[in-house]
DNA sequence: GGACGGATGACAGTTGCGTGACAAAACACC
DNA sequence: GGTGTTTTGTCACGCAACTGTCATCCGTCC
């Protein structure tokens, strides 16, 4: 069955076209703000996102262009506003149509099936390779494409950051000491092991929800640190 | 340049949507009813059609089935009437889009570029081959036929900024270190590595909207270039 | 409570990158 | 072959971001 994402905030609203989506034989589902859709989306793609633009937190033309750096779905902007700055940039952002609430099931529907005819963009022949991505939970590393996320959100970290998260996550689970880090990221075969203790810090400012309380990258007290689930 | 093709029977309005397309650089023909609209659609056809419903002689609503029976450009309606019943059947027979007049010339070409970045490369039923593209939002490269187009305008680059993006291109996603792309676009085997800034830099003058926020060729401080959608 | 290992914030030196200018080289066109 | 134009590689400058060091603070274990 074809499935539709519908990121929205307003309770009513998203209820209503969820309901009228299911009566038109969609499978439907709801989100209420951007990262919540990102996150479902990412999990478990859907075949079109409706989305709003005035969202909490990240807003709806952010969320289209975060979207957009790995999803090819079709995306239609569901707004109150109707302003030809709002749908230029809209569209600009990624959004393949923009239509102004509120609108009737059925116009939403004929432009879904619309959008489906037209299909996609023309890739290479066997598609660009998938980037392989070392996963703990909602954190992802990806030493190829060179990209961290929590929550499928990209965290910018630094080069050196990098490196060490790296390390450890292709040894994750195991506890490497300050020593054994030391040579390897940054090839020092001695040197002060408090610059561990630096980056890993400045680390799990960035990619801890609760950098007191580390859930990922954990200190093993007299060992050295480690990357877990 | 591209081409659009205004179907509309009212002088005073197409010639207003003739010039402001004009203005936006646009190569725009005029038709003033169905018939004529396809004749000359099916003697130099142009990339985009935008058609008015209510037609003296034929309809819109036939003149776009009749279109589309052999040609696959993207259709706009362009219409007065902001009616459920009328979206649905334009779409249903085969529009891409529905606007309703009068309509902002900037919200006309963002969709316009909208649909060109979805659209399906033609495939005459005997036409050419054909060619592999790799899309990266509103950017296309086509290695075998040394293109690049941005939202379906060629781009002007010149040889090594062109081998430069298919590299990356074709490793999309993926980083390249400056040694990489010094090696592989250039052959050395050493050599400064500045000069690998100073084409990616030129080049993003050329590809990105606003090079000094790079959104698809993208700056990994310490790691190299990447480029992703 | 003292000692130790680890966390953290501030800081200054360094590095990395973008950019504009320029000259040599390649190219196109007579 | 000569001339004008485009492309290419080199360089220098400047900004912004990163790095490593240090001093200090905190928690934990005897």
């Amino acid at each position: 069955m074809t499935a539709v994402l519908v990121i929205e905030d307003d309770d009513r609203i998203r209820l209503a076209l969820l309901l009228a989506l299911e009566d038109e034989g969609y499978e439907a589902r709801g989100a209420a703000t951007a990262e919540e859709g990102l996150r479902t989306q990412r999990r478990d793609p859907a075949d079109y996102v409706l989305v709003d633009l005035m969202l909490p937190g990240i807003d709806g033309f952010e969320g289209i262009r975060q979207l957009r750096r790995d999803d090819d779905v079709p995306i239609v902007v569901v707004s109150a506003r109707d302003d030809t700055h709002d749908i230029v940039a809209a569209l600009e952002a990624g959004a393949d149509d923009y239509v102004v609430k509120p609108v009737a099931i059925k116009e939403l529907t004929a432009r879904l099936r619309a959008l489906r005819r037209r299909g996609r963009t023309v890739t290479a022949p066997d598609g660009p390779e998938p980037v392989p991505v070392l996963a703990f939970g909602e954190l992802e590393v990806s030493p190829e494409a060179g990209e961290v996320r929590r929550s499928g959100e990209p965290v910018a970290v630094t080069r050196t950051e990098f490196r060490l998260l790296c390390e450890l996550a292709e040894h994750a689970g195991r506890v490497l000491s300050r020593q054994q880090l030391l040579s390897r990221v940054w090839g020092y075969d001695s040197g002060d092991e408090r610059l561990v203790d630096v980056h890993v810090g400045r680390l799990r400012q960035k990619i801890e929800a609760d950098p007191a309380n580390p859930r990922h990258l954990v200190t093993l007290r007299g060992l050295g640190y480690k990357l877990q689930r």
